[in-house]
DNA sequence: CCTACCTCTCTACGGTGCGTAGTACTACTA
DNA sequence: TAGTAGTACTACGCACCGTAGAGAGGTAGG
């Protein structure tokens, strides 16, 4: 894959958390600490699109963009390759069954279990 | 955190491979199909000992550079990296649990009961 | 109809990280 | 004493990213 910029991701969390699609000047309006030129914004979607992050369709003049794949997905599959980087996976598993807090721990053997029911 | 790039994850390959730690010229050795000047391979050995992932200790006039962590906690804090990106653990998880392979879910699910046991 | 404005695409600049390596200096060894 | 090994410092090119301006082409209001 390739991880994301600081502003990418941003850009991301936004688009994210909305349903429907956005213009440009819609996530531009949705940035506010940062004081941005819209092409600035313009310029990272059209990145984030052009990596496949992104889908976009004509909207008039404008184009709306939206994610290609949810965050959880992204997220998962980040996980998915950090876990490749490793000779063996069982140990690295391991140690990240142990890392991850005891609430966590519980959601993962909960999703373990409904995997194993099916 | 922050991901290796070709050659450095090349070079910590190496040297998570052994158990003893190698001196720059050793590692050189080691890397058969690239032909790399000297110089290179002191350089990344260098920076890695800068960003914390290797230490290094005098032997002589030489430098010998041992990894500071274990590729499987290296891997593991890749992932749980991976996982504070998300504002839904709960649901990167269970979609990262769906994703992992059977024989893994396995690994999992073991090393999740061995936790509850302690 | 003209003007202001929106949006797009194209191009660009500066910073940073990384692969790659040269140079200059020091110290051991034959 | 000359070669070799090792170090520190410096540097270049490339790619990625934050940032944004220039120019072109529609659109809407006076």
């Amino acid at each position: 894959m390739k991880g994301l910029g600081e502003l990418e991701r941003t850009i991301m969390d936004i688009l994210w958390a909305r349903s429907a699609p956005l213009t440009a000047r819609e996530v531009g309006r949705l940035i506010e600490d940062r004081d941005l030129a819209p092409t600035t914004v313009m310029t990272v979607l059209d990145r984030l699109s052009r990596k496949g992050f992104l889908n976009r369709t004509r909207d008039g003049r404008a184009w709306r963009y939206q994610p290609a794949a949810s965050r959880d997905a992204y997220v998962a599959e980040l996980m998915l390759e950090a876990l490749d980087l490793t000779g063996d996976r069982d140990a690295a598993l391991t140690r990240f069954a142990q890392a991850v807090s005891g609430s966590e721990a519980e959601i993962l053997r909960r999703a373990l279990t409904e995997l194993e029911d099916h």
